[in-house]
DNA sequence: ATGAAAGCGCTAACAC
DNA sequence: GTGTTAGCGCTTTCAT
């Protein structure tokens, strides 16, 4: 493969900085229109074959890229899309991350995540500064008090809920059925014998912290002699870790705890155990997610699962269909939840029981 | 506050949907020319302050936001920056992220996270759309085989390595001291009395991997009647199952076993534990990195401290300074590692002791 | 089937 | 100080 010389060439080794090739480059150097070359770039039937040829020969010697900035400019979409989540060090989140950014990019869309720590004004921030960019939509993980906010800051961008579900009543949301699981773990509690049961709640303002909160009272009322501590906190291991704390100092702990997410839970197990507490032997404990780490033979954890790639899976299609599909109905949907019985859960000990 | 009518507007009440406004629009409310308009927007000191309070009046009455795809497209500058990692599920990651995206976001540069699963094809791709976007520069943190490609996918943006050392010796990186890092654990388990010592080693593409093996294996030799195996695989806890369980099956298993990051090493772990192996009173394991789970008292794991904090502070500040002054020679910086010894790592078992 | 031309929303000369 | 204007790289009528 020699170089071809050529003569005149403006700019023939002018600088070592050359600008990348523009569609205008492209056009000039297959001798047809920037429209042309547009046209064969997005695939547009009307196009000859050979003219089209000539447009892709010219593509690949130019190394030419088209510019998204621009095509975004003059559409309007720019294929970028938000994931708004808590914090993405909370094991839950890089799993939806993986499996939403895999269907994103399997549809053309680039998906940036942003971690919000939970604080409306932070979510704001994200969401004004990609708007700038084009942003085309969001799938909403987070569980801050951002949704009004959220909402008339970007009336028109099409959004899904996921993981939470909104006060307003026309938002699409994908979701688990927190209550009913929060319901089963505790009645698998209540029939190991268990009748002082501990909640490590989480912040009042997320709602799916209070959906499962709202699982574990329906359960533990419908029991007469069954009595509840509830703790508030953050959803990190450090509020776990509060709440048993807690306990602890007040002498009348429960014989089970149930924290409001695994990453919570895990917290709070480890306070359990630096207070040489035996888990489940003399304390059960469980959480909610499932995440990795809690199916782990280390920790064997029982947790409420979430089954979070089809979380992931749903949440994207919907939003793809508000992307195409204007002003469609919001969808609402409702996963099933499974209880993952392990190791940290088990009888109540003896000199608790009635 | 009552809606003031506007007579005869054009569009007044045209369309549910009105586009968002343009530099023009404000412009024309507040009775200037775009330039001057885009000077405030841009601080610009050459506009009387009364000119400034009308425009900036008129930004706020129409909900003016300019679009960062338009600037970008006209000067060049997306200020946008992307982080490549080699998987956000491996809890080093989203720690260094967080601390990057926070420095980032201060300069004013919005920040998109790349999980690459250390697949070349699939940072290029990553790449190759973000160039699109106009990228302003990228802080590689993953460890595949990617390097050669991704530097001649993007020649001239601007460039910082971390967590891993480039092949190249014109590219900036800060790394810490892994190799250090391995001699001291290593002497720490000799120290223990350990003579036969399992490394589980990741892939070998990876170059901070493949220095926490030279740094084993220089300990080691510098031991005469110390004995090593070494097995490969890749970075997450699968791998390190694989590997315990190959040392089990072959009857002559090692007394301790580093890993070389935490991620992996707790999969051994897990392992070991399923094994009925106590540790560290049968067997002593320890890893890389230092995550946080590793330093929780649920698991307690010896580990190798990186700076997470500082890798991420000083990676977006030598960006930072590559991306204002543009041809500047390559930084080279290293991080010393700390050894952190827990409960995982203890003497090694009378049974073995010569 | 192809081309010419008018923008998308902005910045950056350059004029006044 | 402020306005005019020519693009940035693309898509999209509307002609031909």
């Amino acid at each position: 493969m020699t170089a071809e010389i050529h003569p005149l060439d403006d700019a023939v080794a002018e600088s070592s900085h050359r600008r990348p090739p523009s569609i205008s480059d492209v056009a000039r150097s297959a001798g047809v229109s920037v429209a042309t070359v547009s046209r064969v770039l997005r695939d547009h039937p009307d196009v000859r074959s050979a003219t089209r040829r000539l447009v892709q020969q010219a593509v690949q010697d130019l190394h030419y890229r088209p510019s998204s900035l621009a095509r975004a400019l003059v559409t309007g979409r720019s294929r970028m899309l938000a994931l708004l989540v808590s914090d993405i060090a909370n094991p839950f989140y890089p799993q939806l991350a993986r499996c939403i950014e895999r269907e994103a990019a399997a549809s053309g869309y680039t998906l940036v995540i942003c971690s919000t720590d939970d604080d409306p004004a932070e979510s704001v921030r994200y969401l004004n500064r990609l708007m700038a960019y084009g942003l085309d939509g969001i799938i909403h993980a987070s569980v801050g008090e951002d949704e009004a906010e959220l909402l008339d800051a970007a009336p028109d961008l099409p959004i899904v809920f996921t993981n939470r579900r909104p006060a307003s009543s026309d938002v699409s949301f994908v979701v688990s059925d927190h209550r009913r699981g929060a319901r089963r773990l505790t009645k698998h509690l209540l029939d190991l014998g268990h009748r002082h049961i501990g909640f490590i709640a989480g912040p009042s303002h997320a709602s799916n912290a209070n959906e499962r909160l709202l699982g574990f009272d329906q359960a533990m009322k419908a029991t007469p002699d069954a009595r509840s501590s509830v703790i508030r906190g953050g959803f990190d291991p450090s509020s776990g870790r509060a709440a048993v704390r807690e306990w602890l100092a007040q002498g009348d702990r429960p014989t089970a705890i149930i924290g409001v997410n695994d990453s919570l839970t895990i917290g709070a197990l480890e306070s359990l155990i630096e207070a040489r507490l035996r888990v489940p032997e003399d304390i059960s404990i469980a959480g909610f997610d499932d995440v990795w780490l809690a199916s782990s033979p280390i920790v064997g954890l029982t947790s409420v699962a979430q089954d979070i790639d089809e979380l992931g899976r749903r949440s994207m299609q919907i939003l793809l269909e508000a992307l195409t599909a204007p002003r469609g109905r919001p969808v609402r949907q409702v996963l099933r939840s499974s209880l993952q019985i392990r190791k940290t859960t088990g009888p109540v000990p003896p000199q608790h029981r009635k």
